[in-house]
DNA sequence: ATACAGTCGATCGTCGACGATCAAGGGGAG
DNA sequence: CTCCCCTTGATCGTCGACGATCGACTGTAT
């Protein structure tokens, strides 16, 4: 867990390959980000400018850039005037990103019922979610469950919510990644997602944001959770939401 | 609204004057940030690394990394290679924004109850807002009830909300600073907050979470909003949660 | 008068180098 | 043997300069 100073070895770390697309300073972001998330990065592990600059052959300018994303994304912290290093997570963590995240796909599921948005994009992305389970491919279905919820917030049509939630992405990803890998059937995972489709096509608000926050609850919440060794106390559960008949009540 | 190329006139810009404290990076966010949120640089304000370099008397690089955060913040707009904005705020981009905390704040609440929180630090952040009122300082009332909401956040006790908070601080600061100051009587929104305070130490989380809401309603949403000439529509009314008795209720 | 193409200027993206700062390791005193 | 101070090394923070790209302006053809 701890390669702190002097790893200044040679063994074979992980490449980050020459990037092209869009600006350098993007492609370190993907390249360093990704390499965090598939976890050919631990927890832990120092990230050092110069080195990564020269691995991608680029200046360590776009480098920087990148690193800063990663912090403000929480995936990285920095000591200024010392180093970077990959964050570690706790269960306590996930419990809060967990809840966190419920509070903001409820609104999502809230916002979506209420302007009748279309829900096919969400179809599409369970159906892909079916395809990578059939193929046994957890990584397609960890991609696939985290554009599922970006695409969740995107639809609510309230353009903070989507950048909250692409601000938490990685977080998500990391969370996601590590609940489905402790979980028994990967198809299980895509069909979860049903009720909650079903739940957002029904047009009671209510019903939608409790079926969101079920979800959760299963997924990364409560059962996830306990999978992960944490404390179930420290997530909320759903909540029962009661009937408030739909349009304003616009009090005053 | 529009100065857009070619505004190197003379004129009185503003100064930002040297900056000290901290990292340079960290200086010139805080003074950039500064300048627009008082108003100093206005929506569509055409923002040049080179200049506000020279004007702070440092290098580009700690300019560049401040517009980086304040594009995360989004407060400027960047486009690639041509230039960095202002941004211009609608009363659609308030709605949005006020129902993003709407859901974020109820969560709090629900967080700060639970966990039997103190409430120590808001009240004394609401007898700053009074003392501030009194004084018909309006900037202050405004940055006492910015912190006011950061510290809900915050006392929580969950990291991520309080980081998602302050990734929206800015922009919240900006909304409350225009409704504030078509507001009536300062001194009012002061005393808004004494109900909320009473409700978070209720111990009843949905009593809590509804005050919550309905602050929020009073001061950004609803009534804000058409204050500010936006749709009443557009945000969502606060909920009446029912009696969900407290204590987890650990389904399962 | 209008539309289009070529040129010009301004701004950002990137680079390599310097200096400041902090953590780690070695040596000496108690 | 333990503790503290100092040296050393590595890393980040900042700088000034170069090149690439895009928008704006001018001149011309229709």
């Amino acid at each position: 867990m701890r390669n702190d100073v002097a790893d200044g070895g040679a063994g074979g770390r992980p490449r980050l390959g020459r990037l092209k697309l869009g600006s350098l300073a993007d492609g370190a972001y993907e390249a360093v980000r990704g390499s965090i998330i598939r976890g050919e990065f631990g927890p832990g592990d120092r990230l050092v400018e110069t080195r990564l600059a020269e691995e991608m052959g680029v200046s360590r300018a776009p480098v920087r850039e990148a690193l800063k994303r990663l912090v403000e994304e929480q995936l990285v912290v920095e000591k200024p005037r010392y180093g970077t290093f990959v964050r570690e997570f706790t269960a306590r963590d996930f419990a809060d990103i967990y809840n966190l995240l419920g509070a903001i796909e409820s609104l999502a599921a809230r916002l979506i019922v209420r302007e009748n948005a279309s829900l096919e994009p969400l179809q599409a992305l369970v159906g892909e979610m079916e395809r990578a389970a059939r193929e046994g491919d957890l990584v397609g279905v960890v991609d696939a469950e985290v554009r599922f919820h970006e695409e969740l917030c995107a639809a609510a049509g309230n353009r903070y919510l989507s950048s909250v939630f692409h601000s938490l992405s990685g977080l998500v990803r990391m969370a996601l990644s590590l609940d489905d890998a402790t979980y028994g059937d990967l198809a299980d995972v895509a069909s979860e997602h049903l009720p909650l489709l079903e739940a957002l096509g029904s047009g009671v608000e209510d019903r939608a944001v409790f079926a969101v926050q079920s979800h959760l609850h299963g997924i990364v919440g409560g059962e996830g959770i306990t999978r992960l060794g944490g404390d179930p106390d420290a997530v909320l559960p759903p909540l029962v939401y009661p009937i408030e008949p739909d349009g304003p009540a616009s009090r005053g």
